[in-house]
RNA sequence: GUGGGCGUAGUCAAGUGGUUAAGACACAGGGUUGUGGCUCCUGCAUGCGUGGGUUCAAAUCCCAUCGUCCACCCCA
């Protein structure tokens, strides 16, 4: 039997690799121009960082993770999200205590153990930032801001940024309340999920899918109409920011956020271009969670976004990524002798910054320039006997096919030049 | 965790119980022994995801299993 990649993994194959090198770096660039600094950490941590950061009660935590014992019996997790490690990573370095506003970016991959399907893998891609120690919404914005321009940069500026906010745990607690009054008498119509979802989140109950969930929703309270005063300022200015940054956004009440930390600002982008999971970016301010890991009290605000999601709408949208695949010289070789001086060119060449190829299966003349015209050579050098007693090698421009002799102690020159 | 679709070459596939499993692309070699893209010729699945079963006969029917895709759930 052969051995094969896991259900829910995938390889990134040499053919695509420049998609994804290619948003890394754009990545890079928005969050080197906002200010954000990159962190790595850990692919597996304590077990006990997620209950603890992502929350007991969340699906992710009762049964997505990837956990198992080390052989000293700690219980490890692979991690299935990015804020959480960073936050740990903020604490225990104490990179809170230079008194700075602190701003991260990451690039990792998480592990989730969910049914594949389109847009959800079992190892998948995300990238995030986090902003530590600013209460401001104007970081909230800033954050979500990144996530915009990344997506102008990288011409799929249509997605739709949906805000909400699901408001403190004070002011939660009690809509919380309010809404499970509002649901309790019309339990009974509701699908089994939601019957379930009523204790757990009845939050989620509002964006069900289900016709019949729907219908028995209409005139339920909002969380907006119950936020408090605070929170409720807090949501005037982070709107007023984005429309300062002309940032477009649409306030969508049924924005809840699935993980426990969240406070406040949640939104996500979406779009309904790459089937079910639409969610391409998802974030908001977990004001509690630094603290509830055992940090100091400061607030954070950030969002992660699914790299595969995000190169599926790139290829809905027709995103053409650069990539170059020319070569400056590919070198045809005929005889073992000139063989050796060939590696001893090719090897100048490869140390100057050429790009330079041969082939290393040694074919005869109309193959390796078979082999060059693919390869996306602009020049192909021939290099034979006749040439080796002049000392020189016949270069042949590939568009133009104009063949010139150049001297040996001019090719490095004569490539440059003609780049 | 639940439901459904699909597994034939490197890729896309035809074939729906009857002789040696179409075709296309890709790849390799050759026509052209020192010159690419075009063209022509040749080659490329004792095998139809895997294991059982039914049958005189199975890629084709049945069961199981694995893989994959889509959806629910949930999330990025």
């Amino acid at each position: 039997m052969a051995i094969t990649k896991l259900n829910g993994t995938k390889d990134i194959l040499p053919e695509e690799i420049h998609r994804w090198t290619y948003v890394e770096s754009m990545f890079r660039e928005v969050c080197d121009t906002y200010g954000f600094k990159e962190i790595r950490t850990p692919v597996f941590e304590s077990t006990e960082l997620f209950k603890r950061g992502v929350g007991e009660t969340t699906d992710i935590v009762n049964k997505e993770m990837y956990t198992f014992e080390d052989n000293g019996g700690r219980s490890l997790t692979l991690k299935p999200e990015g804020t959480a490690p960073v936050v740990r990573a903020l604490i225990e370095n104490k990179i809170y205590a230079n008194g700075q506003i602190n701003k991260m970016f990451y690039i990792t991959p998480c592990f989730r153990s969910e049914r594949p399907q389109a847009g959800r893998q079992r190892q998948f891609h995300q990238f995030g930032v986090e902003t530590f120690g600013s209460d401001s919404p104007v970081a909230d914005a800033e954050v979500i801001a990144v996530a915009m321009t990344l997506f102008d940069k990288l011409g799929v500026g249509e997605l739709e940024l949906r805000i909400n906010s699901i408001g403190c745990p004070e002011c939660r607690g009690k809509y919380r309340e309010i809404l499970q009054d509002f649901l309790r008498p019309k339990l009974d119509g509701l699908c089994e999920t939601c019957k379930s979802r009523f204790d757990k989140n009845p939050m989620r109950i509002l964006d069900c899918k289900s016709p019949e969930c729907q219908k028995q929703v209409v005139g339920a309270p909002q969380m907006l109409d119950y936020i408090c005063d605070d929170c409720k300022t807090d949501f005037e200015e982070l709107k007023v920011a984005l429309t300062a940054m002309k940032v477009p956004f649409i306030v969508d009440a049924s924005i809840v956020r699935g993980l426990d930390y969240y406070t406040k600002t949640a939104f996500e982008i979406i779009t309904n271009k790459i089937g079910a999971q639409g969610t391409v970016c998802g974030g908001g301010r977990y004001n509690g969670l630094i603290k509830q890991l055992d940090g100091p009290d400061q607030p954070g605000v950030g969002f992660g976004m699914g790299i595969e999601r995000l190169l599926i709408v790139m290829k809905e949208f027709g995103v053409q990524v650069p990539q170059d695949d020319t070569i400056d010289a590919f070198v045809a070789v005929m005889g073992d002798k000139a063989k050796i001086k060939a590696l001893e060119l090719i090897q100048d060449m490869r140390r100057a910054g050429l790009k330079v190829q041969m082939d290393l299966a040694m074919r005869k003349l109309g193959k390796q320039f078979e082999l060059a015209d693919r390869l996306g050579a602009r020049n192909t050098l021939v290099l034979g006997d006749d040439e080796l007693e002049k000392d020189a090698v016949i270069v042949k421009n590939m568009e133009t096919k104009e063949q010139v002799e150049v001297p040996v102690s001019n090719i490095l020159n004569y490539l440059k030049e003609s780049r």
